[in-house]
DNA sequence: GTGGCAGGTCTTGTATGTAAGCAGCGTCGA
DNA sequence: TCGACGCTGCTTACATACAAGACCTGCCAC
């Protein structure tokens, strides 16, 4: 009846939900059942229930013994770890960087850079952009693996800046601070790279802070109260 | 039959396998049946299985379906990766340490280093104040919460460095360059103590290259071919 | 002796059954 | 009217049954 698929059911059901989760289509606060999952889905519990541990573990599910799973709030506390988790990352891979760039990855870069101009008004395909270029450049420096585990951290910084995101018009700006960031990086003045970067990341989170401000509901503590159960779910 | 424990079946199967990954007391290439490992621990085979899949996002088991579950080998690249997060994570909190230290936080880091003294030929005990140490001057920065992510990407490097310790007779010396750092932190010098945590650490992964040199048996690079299956499984 | 095939036994992946607990709501009593 | 209590339906946690594939071993043919 299914495919041969090389790849799980668990992995598929896993990075389904997990972009759902990500890219607020499943709310924060929004109810996941495992029966509920496993029939939408079309497979039994069994991976559901894997891929919630897993979504648990990333702090972007909560779990809660006898009473339900819900999509976890985003937590002001857990987006200041990752803003600070993946600053410091980043700006020590500058430290790394070698003499002579990859050119095929420096050109990589230099494309990336014209397709998110060209997408600045779509934030998913821009966000996702985003994501390789920031990738990128750690792989710039031989560090492209450490990118896997900053990408596991900043779950809530991700929803974050999407939630502020909505309210913005166009990501222009970003596009720019990332051509000055690459611009220097290739002029091999890695001091000033650093500052551009250091910059930018303080920008986005400023951003943040500011759409806080604006929406505090939008991240409320994520204490140990229980949701209420009323499914929030918005699941076709 | 069981106690009506707080915690779960499966938080204590995890920890339970976690820990003797991490101690080597299961080792690299120990084959980790499901229904072996469900059968001494006295549970079903669904905690087991959770713990095996929690365990391999981490890194430390590799699971290959329909043939089995292994303790990873320690993966040089991995060891490298988790040294470059560390460095970076460890020392861009020292850019956030604020003026005033919290005194009870320094009282606790030093009898902490008194402790370490006094444990300096027993590795275990050494080992979990050296967590505990290396947790506290993050927690002096206020990012004692990116710690849970370092521990979590660092899997392999903790066991290189406990592959290399074995031949060590005495941490001594790491008990004087902790004592370094916090020396300076406490006197305000920030620069000083980024420079004698940075000597620190690479002194730390320098043994463990040294170790890599003396015995790449030990690192064999975690490619993905099968393990034999005998079981090389140390259970009581 | 050697190559190849088949079967048995192991593995993980998935589905489902069972247990135990929390929450909400209605009802009953004061 | 209001509070307490129990039932009902939901949840996750755990156990178990079944499926499908990989590997090893031994036998058989050549």
């Amino acid at each position: 009846m299914r495919e041969a698929s090389n790849r799980s059911n668990r992995r598929v059901v896993y990075e389904t939900l997990r972009r759902k989760v990500l890219t607020l289509e499943l709310p924060p606060g929004a109810s996941l059942s495992e029966n509920e999952l496993a029939a939408s889905l079309g497979v039994s519990r069994t991976p559901v229930r894997e891929s919630l541990i897993l979504l648990g573990e990333e702090g972007l599910v909560r779990v809660f013994p006898k009473v339900g799973s819900f999509v976890s709030r985003v937590d002001a506390e857990r987006v200041a770890d990752a803003q600070f988790l993946r600053e410091a990352v980043e700006l020590a891979a500058f430290d790394d960087i070698p003499e002579t760039l990859d050119p095929e990855l420096v050109a990589e870069l230099r494309a990336n850079l014209e397709h998110q101009r060209e997408a600045r008004l779509d934030l998913e395909k821009f966000f996702e952009l985003d994501e390789a270029f920031h990738h990128g450049l750690l792989r710039l420096s031989g560090h492209g693996r450490a990118w896997s585990t900053v990408v596991a951290a900043k779950g809530h910084l991700d929803r974050a800046r999407r939630l502020g995101l909505h309210e913005t018009n166009g990501m222009g700006r970003f596009v720019d601070e990332h051509h000055s960031i690459l611009d220097a990086v290739v002029a091999g003045d890695t001091s000033s790279a650093r500052d551009s970067l250091r910059a930018h990341l303080r920008a986005v989170f400023d951003d943040i802070e500011k759409t806080r401000q604006r929406s505090p509901e939008l991240f409320a503590t994520d204490d140990g109260s229980v949701p209420v159960r009323r499914s929030i779910a918005v699941w076709e």
